[in-house]
DNA sequence: CCGATTCGGAAACGAACGCTCCCAAATGGA
DNA sequence: TCCATTTGGGAGCGTTCGTTTCCGAATCGG
């Protein structure tokens, strides 16, 4: 009953998000946000509660979109160690994008506000045990098929690692080649049958 | 001649940094530094321009430190191999400190400032290169020595990244044996001589 | 010991901050 | 068709922001 809503949740979610990732978190005011969402002041308070509270759910909707990819680029990829390959070709893409919203918007957050913010602390670290749930399976069926070496929980923590530092070289720039001949030289050393040496 | 200062600079420029590391740089303010470091507000712009300038300041104060002491780390070690444990392990002790100044400050700067701030990515992009020069120089060696295979630019690349992942992870919380346990997959990739698989 | 010069710091600037309040507009059930 | 209820939005709340201004204090060459 009442009167209904004339904004798209997702849509305000996904600006303010872009919005808070293009300039930081604190440096993002109310009224960038109202401008960046189409809301008034007003109406993003209603909605939303308060400035902390819109930058949670931004997050949370953010995690939870990025592990359901992963999941799907993982499982849907001929093998494990293609579906590493084509996740890494996802992060050098969006590592290479020019626009300020380059990198992981959870990498921004943990930077910025982890350290002093208890509930963004949670949501990240919520989501690096799935993330790593996620990412040891591959590499525990990868090791099962032959593909990979390692233990596989301590090679997933690797692997996100590195993912992790190159979204912060995303931050400042870098190519999608550089990216990626990271990525090569990472994978090289976590495979049994590699010709080096 | 004219009276002189009664502050030491490396001082405030020490306190200032840590309360832009813990905080964030936009939520920290003129009076927050004024109380952190002992400066008044008045002091504070006479002596250093502007808020931009001043937490420019302390990054490339923070920088060039880092990459000193990162050079003694791996030169004063009795190999490169040697060197960069000794570097893996001052990272993951300054990654798993409790402190709200956890991780790296250039990690905390890249994140939240360098898509905005042309002048902090200028500094971080070239302490990147000096410190991949000093990373790759030290991969020579080993791979020089036997103790390391790949092309060095590449795997020093790779060895910055997982380091900055690594940092990533500080910011959320990460115990100083999962960062080494880290550490040491990746160097297992990268050695010869391992007996896996 | 004086005068040029710099420093330290309190007060004040306009602007912008996060947030609340209030009211008109829109809806569905009675 | 009212009426209870919720939305949208603009005006305004007190506070704090980054920065400037101003002036007494301190120093050193003359």
């Amino acid at each position: 009953m009442a009167r209904p809503r004339e904004f798209d949740e997702d849509v305000v979610l996904d600006r303010a998000r872009n919005a808070f990732w293009s300039n930081g978190v604190a440096a993002t005011s109310i009224s960038a946000l109202s401008s960046a969402t189409g809301l008034s002041v007003g109406s993003i308070y209603k909605a939303f509660a308060s400035k902390d509270q819109l930058c949670a759910m931004t997050l949370e909707d953010y995690t939870d979109t990025a592990r359901a990819g992963l999941a799907d680029t993982l499982r849907g990829a001929a093998s494990p160690t293609a579906g590493l390959r084509a996740w890494f070709k996802g992060i050098a893409a969006a590592a290479s994008d020019p626009s300020p919203t380059r990198g992981c918007y959870a990498v921004e957050l943990a930077a910025e506000r982890a350290a002093v913010d208890e509930r963004i602390r949670a949501i990240l670290v919520d989501h690096d045990r799935r993330l790593l749930e996620l990412v040891a399976d591959t590499v525990r069926r990868g090791v099962d098929a032959g593909e990979l070496i390692g233990e596989p929980e301590a090679v997933a923590r690797l692997l996100t690692a590195t993912v992790n530092g190159i979204q912060v070289e995303a931050r400042k720039g870098i190519s999608y080649a550089d990216a990626m001949a990271t990525f090569d030289v990472l994978l090289a050393g976590l495979t049994p049958t590699d010709p080096r040496s």
